[in-house]
DNA sequence: ATTTGTAATCGTAACGTTACGATTGCATCT
DNA sequence: AGATGCAATCGTAACGTTACGATTACAAAT
């Protein structure tokens, strides 16, 4: 394998010079730099990932923390394409990005510990965060760079990059009262849930605006999947007062609510309306009429890794937190 | 950061007895051992990750080179499972696993020539394998560790993980059979492609058994998308002599049969007779009567990062291929 | 003739680890 | 007493890279 000291023993020179003159450094003569330039082309050097870490402390290698659903693989859907978009921007930036799953039994602040002591990685994305995540804190203290991918309640400021769900939810309760929606159901996933708590909210701010009351019994919680989706709809059509629309929490609540529709001979469209959200391009060739907000994960994937790469360069500049906002399908 | 030279200065040792001690060496005495762990543990000692890799040419992280449908995610929905089977079983196993996510623009064989000369890994998990893949041919030559997910026309042997669709596709036609039906379309994506030429085989083997010709107008090309799916299905709906059975290439295509067939009013289950791969479980909750045959990705990706693990500890040792079966739901 | 300045290049050490051969202390044997 | 064997530990070098402070050669200034 071609290194530094043969190509400088080849050129007769030092592996100083030529370790300067691969990086254009300016003490190198030019016509020195060119013929570095060329013999390491010719034996195919790449720099020693290892020699270079070892010295420079960088590793060039970013690590994405993920959770996975172990027992269903639909619920993790959306992270195809975030996984897409982190590789592939992380690629872009010269850094190779390593994929850390755990499981629900895995400890979570201990997946961090680990990353953080190995010095295998030069920034970590996080995802899933709690109320007073103690991630956020102990790598705010150990200053080690990165970014989530969701916000919480924390007093101190870090760098996350987030879906406006607040906003989209909103707008999906909008829509369907556009369609003369009153009663309206809400998919949530728990209460501590940012995600959900910013749903709500959004969901809250639309009703009052038009002066509808909450009913607390449309308000679904623990919609992971289809089987809890269907079933919980299928208790809100059987009650005496039944939803005329549904804002779905994802393609799984959209999935087992069109379960629980089918069932009792209903059709989206008429009978009820749902809007939901369609990160992956599922819902729009449902043979349904469904109303569609996207969130573009793969650019939530190039974000997060773009923050990060900046958190690593600049580690005390400003911290930057971004929003990203849905697309509405245009109304049917 | 804690490393080798702390631990053997606080303990008035050599960095070497610690070295050893920590991998308990045969050298070293019990009790040193013991007062090495517990300094260790104290002081929150990781191996320096790039000190090792440095040293010992191992570089604990295996690559998986995944090709990206970048336009439309849910084609590359089993991709999901199977990231997690590989990067729990790397885990487990000690490495971590890197993503290396291609576009249909990138050219596949320099991605592992990237891979294989910049020392940064030590074994490649290679997709989508076409015919005489070059990059086989590249990584024998390289005596690069590797594992292919699927398989292709090669006369040398290599190492791979395959599903084993010839049969799958056998089983699903005899259950579509047992349905009563005759008439028999089947979903495939290119004829190159070697998981659909196997399906092909696996169907014509159960239709030449059951004595029924085939008719090539059944037969389905370019199934990557709902929408090619729900175009192609569609025409052959409202043939004369329409199909009153379908094997679909995978989730994407049944829901685009599906779409056709409601535009049609017509209902899976009675009219037409469904079966189809369901790697994610989509399938089963979707609100129709469908055949469905998995197939355990995350059980893929575990068994190709530990063929792949076998191969870097062994490199001369025999070539493994695994074919796993498809598990077909009790019929309804 | 000596000093100063500058451009180009070099030598050494260090990052943290492990491999390998050397060294120590001590008990046992001739 | 001296030699031998063994267990435990040590010292050094090396992996490939980069940072930093020399060192060289040569021209220009004193």
């Amino acid at each position: 394998m071609a290194n530094l000291k043969q190509i400088a023993a080849e050129l007769s020179l030092s592996v100083t010079t030529v370790s300067r003159a691969l990086k254009d450094g300016p003490e190198v003569q030019p016509s020195t730099i060119a013929r570095v330039k060329e013999a390491a082309k010719r034996v195919g050097y790449l720099p020693n990932h290892h020699g270079r870490a070892l010295k420079t402390g960088r590793t060039l290698t970013l690590t994405a923390v993920l959770p996975m659903e172990t027992r269903d693989h639909l619920s993790d859907l959306l992270k195809l394409p975030l996984i897409e978009g982190m590789t592939l921007a992380a690629r872009q930036a010269g850094y190779s990005l390593s994929i850390y799953s755990t499981t629900p039994d895995d400890d979570p602040i201990e997946s961090v510990q680990r990353q953080l002591q190995a010095h295998s990685t030069d920034g970590l994305i996080i995802t899933r965060l709690v109320s007073g995540d103690p991630r956020v804190k102990l790598l705010l203290d150990k200053r080690m760079p990165f970014v989530a991918f969701g916000r919480t309640d924390l007093d101190t400021a870090y760098p996350y990059v987030d879906v406006d769900n607040e906003q989209i939810a909103y707008e999906a309760t909008r829509r369907l009262m556009d369609k003369g929606c009153r009663r309206i159901a809400l998919q949530l996933l728990v209460p501590e849930d940012q995600a959900s708590a910013m749903r709500l909210s959004g969901y809250g701010r639309a009703m009052a605006e038009a002066g509808v009351p909450i009913d607390q019994s449309l308000i679904g919680h623990g919609m992971f999947t289809m089987e809890s989706s269907a079933a919980w709809f299928d208790r809100l059509l059987a009650s005496s007062d039944p939803p005329t629309g549904l804002a779905c929490a994802n393609e799984l609540g959209l999935l087992g609510a069109l379960h629980a529709l089918g069932r009792r001979g209903l059709a989206p469209g008429s009978d009820v309306h749902i809007v939901t959200r369609d990160s992956t391009r599922l819902a729009r060739f449902l043979p349904a009429r469904i109303g569609i907000h996207s969130v573009d994960m793969a650019g939530v994937g190039r974000k997060l890794v773009e923050v990060l790469e900046n958190r690593i360069m600049n580690p005390l500049g400003p911290v930057e937190t971004v929003l990203m906002q849905g697309r509405f399908e245009p109304a049917e």
